[in-house]
DNA sequence: GTGGTCTAGACCACT
DNA sequence: GTGGTCTAGACCACA
């Protein structure tokens, strides 16, 4: 459960993943997320690592520091993650995979309708 | 047309764009590319950069090196490229997109009305 | 009123809350200011955080322990605060701000017109 | 030359080093901060704590990263951290201040009118 | 040369 | 227990 590709660098790997169980629900509002040490002794990981991510997420607004207490899910955050992620994806990420579609002349309407795992 | 977003290495923003505009046909075959220098220059940036990505075109086959000339594009480049850049885009990059799409929960229909250059 | 800043300790924070109470006379010499447990369930904080701040003020001479009774503001202890720490401030606090409102280059008429709670 | 108050993180006032340095026009925009290494090797300090200052004063706009380069001022720097900062201190740290000397039953007029370095 | 990332280990303040 | 900071040293990608 600790693996970690290497061309992104890890903290920004594990703030997407924390991320991501925001957004599902996995980590409800208002509780706390696994401390620093505990993430970085589970994932063999420095803790510098996991502060970086976890920082990052306090910076956006969606994790919460308590003092002496540890990090937990802000109130709202499960939303703000889901609108603020919804932005920088139409904002950001699809107008250039948008461009490389027509770019290589491939059908966006057919790719859409792929399923995750598929191959054309 | 000089500005590099600073989250990608330049070299590859670079061979990005030159694929780009032999895809589109904008080098058509056996034309040449302009020179590491003059590039460099226009670009502001140093010519071991633009060497970089002319290099990785060449070990791709999609430009050719002669030597005294500069730098050609190759027979067949951009059919090459098509179908070379297909392969990866759908083995690479789409699976991760749709991922996305279906985590953040993006209407299809709203992604298909989008053009290049809009803003939801 | 159960709201701290996370830049500063909340120990500190309560100290200078019961401290500006005694200097404003809300808290009348030798008047019993509240328990430890009853503060701590109000602010929804650690009774050991509160004893700390506590501790601090029966160190300064402010309060004083009465063993089963609870915490009382000492005989003189507003004069007393006022002079320790009108000390502290001017030797303190002062100087930085002003080098700081000298490098601003900020304008005297303007911060004397302000008055508690405006905004520029 | 590398001595630092040790109740405030070292990057933070190599921070505030730095921006007032821009502030008062020492490093003109555009040209370039002394380099991470540079400056860790000369204040004797791990380039890790100077990356965190340089890191903060990019994420506020004052500096630019150029890729292999090095740091530089930003264009507007100046300006940018004079109104900035003149916000923040307005904002936070005068009401506060002021509520102090309130307080303390000090005279705001008299205070100001001290020169750096007075006792009064 | 530049900055970015990571590790291993230490010490501190706070709750 | 929690997170924050710092050190010393290493390796990497980039220009």
């Amino acid at each position: 459960m600790g693996d970690w590709k290497d061309n992104e660098p890890i903290y920004l790997q594990l703030r997407d993943l924390v991320l991501t169980q925001i957004l599902g629900g996995l980590i409800a509002e208002g509780e706390a997320v696994p401390s620093v040490r505990q993430v970085a002794s589970e994932e063999r990981i420095n803790p510098l690592t996991v502060s970086k991510a976890y920082q990052l997420l306090v910076d956006e607004g969606l994790l919460e520091k308590r003092r002496g207490l540890g990090m937990f899910v802000a109130q709202g955050a499960q939303q703000a993650a889901l609108s603020q992620e919804r932005e920088r994806f139409l904002n950001e990420e699809w107008p250039e995979t948008l461009a490389r579609i027509h770019a290589l002349q491939l059908d966006t309407e057919q790719l859409l309708s792929m399923q995750i795992g598929d191959r054309s």
